[in-house]
DNA sequence: GCGACAG
DNA sequence: ATCTTGTCGC
């Protein structure tokens, strides 16, 4: 973020970056050749800081049904500080997504494109849309990694069948629905 | 001191 | 992030 100061980790990230389409599919006017996508997400309980519900799923695209979904009760170390979201949340979702290359070798995705998307964000390093219809609530879209912005906003208008992207939508799904039962 | 501030 | 159910409308 900006104003933020930034750790070494995060100038060293920030560096390797790749701000553009590396994929052949990712040039093609229908996204020929992408074949799945998917979303991760972490949900907690109210008064619980370092218990929470790392949610992983797999959809197929274009088709965006869900073919995967994997959740796992993990512990948090690092406290909420915002600009340091990554150091927070990332571990337990690179665990999940290990998980499933180590379960589904076949849902693995070919190579990792990180999209991410918040409720809101510094739009230097990213852009609002309207994803769907007529909602007002715009949907932020920030940088991936070997993806550039246009096409990272032109695949999430893609994955929408309603305000939140799919992959989104269905993991949040997932997620409540397994952080309730514990 | 004031404003900003992803979950 | 989380606290909460139904309800009105396209």
């Amino acid at each position: 973020m900006g104003t933020l100061l930034e750790t070494p980790e995060q100038e060293c990230l920030k560096q390797c970056l790749v701000e553009e389409d590396t994929e052949a599919w990712q040039t093609d006017p229908d996204f020929s050749g992408l074949k799945r996508v998917g979303g991760v997400d972490l949900s907690f309980i109210k008064g619980d800081e370092i218990n929470a519900c790392a949610q992983l799923v797999i959809l197929s695209y274009p088709q965006l049904e869900v073919q995967y979904e994997v959740s796992e009760m993990v512990n948090l170390s690092a406290p909420y500080i915002a600009g340091f979201l990554a150091f927070r949340e990332a571990p337990p979702l690179l665990q999940l997504l290990q998980r499933l290359e180590k379960e589904q070798p076949s849902l693995i995705l070919s190579l990792s494109l990180p999209l991410s998307l918040y409720q809101s964000i510094s739009l230097t390093l990213g852009q609002a849309l309207r994803s769907s219809g007529s909602s007002t609530k715009p949907v932020y879209v920030s940088v991936g990694h070997r993806i550039s912005l246009a096409t990272a906003v032109r695949l999430t208008l893609s994955c929408c069948r309603y305000r939140v992207p799919e992959p989104i939508r269905q993991v949040n799904t997932h997620a409540h629905t397994h952080t309730l039962l514990f």
